[in-house]
DNA sequence: GATTTTACTTACTAGTCAGTAAGTTGTCAA
DNA sequence: TTGACAACTTACTGACTAGTAAGTAAAATC
């Protein structure tokens, strides 16, 4: 019997790398368990179901989110600093990766996966949604945004940007993404 | 023996669509054959293999875009109205179907898909940022549009936008793509 | 009218998928 | 020392996957 050092998060880590890989569809349990190097049944003993597993890769990522964004360290900063590190989660831990988001990856196979899933994939975009809306309005009014229109649209916007622009990102290289976060901030820093 | 009529224009239209619903991981020659009332290999004698049915999807669609913005009824709009055509076909032909660009569809599972399609929709994706960029450039130039930067940069970020928006759609609602549209238009027309 | 070609069906293969039931082993607590 | 429990393995199921080979029927070509 070979022994998984801390089962339950390194499997949450390999699925969700490899959610960010392949989508929803394009991995099997039989991936996770080779790489880990044990049986199947192994991995249904923790996560009895594919659903099981993809929403618990999502709430640790909403629970992750939640701790990020209340953090002193996230919570304190200027709007332009927290802009700037919300685009970096996106270069350093997706783009440069050659990975994409998890929302992303789990709204176009929306109609193909469970219906646990979908929910959960939709608390998860309100969630970034509101924190950027959020973050837009105030940084507006302490005069380092400019931009027209709702804030609400506006995080929407940028979110749906990101999201794409990682996908455009696999096809046409990193750069393509960088170039696009820096129009992004031009169509929106003062 | 059941005939399909336009055997190949009517299964390339179904795969299309399932492409946009499921994405490539999605579906199965199953799908399409149950669907048309035929069997598996009645798929497989128009299309040997899957990833020769993804490529005709691409291709057919690239030279469906190709007479599309070559044909005078576009190729003579002023910018804006170019812009409100392009923007016309996310709405319409996307977003209010439930449907996510096929771009988009197949590169959550870039990883996952043959090295042929890959390349096809590495040309997809260029051949559409290009269009667009040559658009953006003329517009400005003609005092329709307003943005900082180059055009190449605002193209990747508009078509990344509507690519991540229709996913947005998905999960949120027509509604929410439609204000991402606008907000789009709030950031560059003058 | 004979031959070829097109467009399928039948029947199959080998592989993969998620999921399960029953058995094994190591650890820890009483 | 015993018993319970956690974390696996073994061995399997039924469903689905892309893909193939051989056969058939109708239509087109000669």
């Amino acid at each position: 019997m070979v022994k998984i050092e801390n089962s339950k998060k390194t499997i949450l880590n390999l699925a969700e790398a490899l959610l960010q890989d392949m989508g929803f569809n394009g991995f099997s349990y039989a991936h996770i368990a080779s790489e880990l190097g044990v049986k199947n049944a192994a991995i249904h003993y923790h996560f009895p179901t594919k659903e099981d597993l993809g929403r618990a890769v999502i709430q640790r990522y909403r629970d992750r989110f939640k701790l990020w964004v209340n953090n002193a360290r996230v919570k304190d900063l200027a709007p332009q600093e927290k802009l700037d590190w919300f685009f970096s989660i996106y270069t350093a831990m997706r783009a440069d990766q050659g990975k994409v988001c998890l929302v992303g990856s789990m709204e176009v196979e929306f109609n193909s996966i469970p219906e646990g899933l979908q929910a959960e994939v939709q608390s998860m975009h309100k969630e970034l949604l509101a924190w950027l809306e959020s973050m837009l309005a105030e940084g507006r009014d302490a005069g380092a945004f400019r931009f027209n229109g709702e804030p609400a649209n506006k995080a929407a916007l940028i979110l749906s940007t990101l999201q794409g622009g990682l996908q455009m990102a696999r096809a046409l290289g990193t750069k393509k993404f960088r170039d696009v976060i820096e129009q992004l901030k031009l169509d929106l820093l003062v």
